[in-house]
DNA sequence: GCACTATACATTCTATAGAATATATTGAAG
DNA sequence: CTTCAATATATTCTATAGAATGTATAGTGC
């Protein structure tokens, strides 16, 4: 099961590999939140040395994903639900400027796309995979894409970097937590924005954006504990 | 000339003294915009060997002040205008939030070190300091204090941390292009955002901290071409 | 039995050397 | 003279071994 939400453009080095590995091993749950990571282990495993490994997890810890502790160790962060609120209340009101910003510049190119991202989401709906982790995966990517298009058309550079330099931690919480977010009212919420933006009427698109962002925040709220731990 | 706006908390490997030391060195401007980097030379330079060099790179490139291509060089990322717009624009978009959600929640000993942070900056402009380097960092470090100051009241993990990460890159272009910013103009405005949190009028406190933040942007806008670079 | 020290072990962190890759230079053919 | 190929050079990237650091265990004194 691969991720690529987030990739490193083309990965040439074996940093890029073991990064992109990685990532997908966290967000998608197969190492969980608060494994231990040994780096000797891990490179016999993905068949390098110890040096990318450890260049991979500078690039790991900036994103948020592994937690460093000098000459200790090292392991995948924790999930921590006040942290995740923060960190979705952020997000929300990043993507929520690129909604501004975007909206008005919209090529009809951009809108196709949104259509193909809403589609995507709707197959696995329509199919009743939602539950089941893949088709969570394939909703999480679809709904991504579709934020990510709409910011993209805001033409700020550095607004859709910070954008997606959080992308894998949200995607993760929402995966492994997120049960009530990829859902029919999700799917009705995704469509109506769509529908709201294809018409020119971008209050309504922003009122609708603003339940999603509400909806995937409470998550955080009244969020189950996190999962036990198993140290390993 | 040592900056400490940004740090790792305690600088324990030789990564983390080397990523002190380029980041002081890229945003003071001792390592020009566009300086090609060589990783054996930097070793030498620093004492050090070339495998921390190398973590360290990876660190600045996630801060954005550095820029690698693979298996070809590295170089401190070149400042260009439209990008740091866009910086400039996200940035000030997040401390606005800080502001917003901050400002309801100060402490009386927060209060106090807005009131120190002020007084720091005024010291540089009654020196007239303000067009030396060395007094144009000082009033930086303690503007940015003062932003952060408030923005840590907000008690937003993901908040604090998206705005710490930026600094040092909005630091390096206000240093090295901002002559406008710090002056008795940016002084006055951070006083006026002082006296109207303290009276507790959030209203005027955000007006003036918009006219600062627009005065800031206008900087990328008709700002200087970039310095010349001399690669090296 | 309890506190403290010293030793053994595990893991990270750093240095160095060699492999891989990209660029510059030289030479030859057309 | 230009174009292309082959070689030389410089630099990055990776592997491996050893140094540094932190943790656990065993042992000793009280």
């Amino acid at each position: 099961m691969s991720l690529s939400l987030v990739r490193s453009q083309i990965p040439v080095t074996r940093r890029d590999v073991v990064v992109d590995s990685l990532r997908d091993a966290i967000v998608t749950g197969a190492l969980e939140p608060g494994t231990f990571l040994r780096e000797t282990a891990l490179a016999v495993q993905l068949g390098v040395s110890a040096t990318p490994v450890r260049e991979a997890m500078a690039v790991l810890q900036a994103e948020g994903l592994v937690e460093i502790e000098a000459h200790r160790h090292k392991r995948v962060t924790p999930i921590d639900l006040a942290a995740t609120r923060d960190l979705l209340e952020v997000q929300a009101h990043l993507w929520r400027l690129g909604y501004v910003r975007g909206m008005p510049h919209m090529t009809p190119a951009q809108l196709r796309e949104l259509r193909a991202e809403v589609e995507r989401y709707a197959r696995v709906i329509s199919l009743g995979e939602e539950c089941r982790p893949e088709g969570k995966l394939e909703a999480i990517r679809a709904s991504h894409a579709f934020h990510t298009t709409i910011i993209a058309a805001a033409a700020n550079s550095e607004l859709l970097r910070v954008t997606l330099d959080r992308l894998a931690l949200v995607a993760r919480f929402i995966l492994l937590h997120g049960t009530s977010t990829i859902s029919p009212a999700g799917l009705r919420l995704h469509q109506a924005i769509l529908a709201a933006i294809t018409i020119g009427d971008q209050e309504q698109a922003l009122a609708h954006f603003d339940s999603l962002a509400a909806r995937m925040i409470a998550l955080a709220d009244h969020g189950v504990a996190a999962t036990p731990i198993t140290g390993d």
